[in-house]
DNA sequence: TCATAATAGTGTACGATGCATAGTATAAGA
DNA sequence: TCTTATACTATGCATCGTACACTATTATGA
């Protein structure tokens, strides 16, 4: 893709990404498999991306996590908090609204379109 | 609004701001109006926030300007460029499908709802 | 008339985020 | 044993939205 179409892409993904991962975090999910489980559903997010996110929301106490050392493989487990789920939902509601509003907008230019 | 709510609101903004105001320059606007008339759509976008944007826009050459000294107060029109519109319509669509993907995702996670 | 608000734009500085990159370490498979 | 997959941490950069400050003209209205 072109570079500038990227940079555009890119900003557009821009918090739609912790939306998406709060979603799927009603149940715990570890780092590693969140970036699997997003990518399945369509949503490309980097390692680079994904884990300081995770620990963002820690910090914001959106999630919570442990380790679980039991396994083959240490891994650390996050889930949605109480406060988290309430911001998600807010954040959920926004999001649908500036779609509404923003699609609004995209139809209204198709007016008297030349293609 | 709570401040966190704000944070993840104006990321979740980003980059549709770009694709908003592009959809309105099919015909020529000067920054102020566009402003007025996002906010009618029920866009917020502040002038701090609005006129870089377009500066870097005609930088990268999807839009162009000129001022108009005619009337009572001198404004500088911009319109999308060709290469501006064909940009357009790739963030567009990308928009529709990371919407529809985003979409399936929070729908995906009202399973077993407990409101 | 003088103050205030609305109009219209520029410039600087800051904080937040996505990502590239590099690094650590273990497990599994060829 | 060598490579690949798994799993996470840390640093640094570029971009963007916005607060804030500033300039300047036009309308409004007390």
């Amino acid at each position: 893709m072109e570079p500038l179409m990227e940079s555009f892409t890119t900003e557009l993904r821009r918090g739609t990404l912790t939306l998406a991962v709060l979603s799927q975090l009603r149940t715990p999910q570890y780092g590693y498999s969140l970036v699997q489980r997003l990518e399945k559903a369509g949503v490309t997010i980097e390692q680079s991306t994904l884990y300081p996110l995770l620990r963002r929301l820690e910090k914001q106490e959106l999630l919570t996590s442990n380790w679980d050392t039991t396994e083959s493989r240490p891994r650390k487990y996050y889930v949605i908090s109480e406060y988290g789920s309430d911001i998600y939902e807010q954040l959920k509601k926004e999001w649908e609204t500036m779609t509404a509003e923003l699609k609004t907008l995209l139809e209204g230019d198709e007016n008297d379109e030349t293609d």
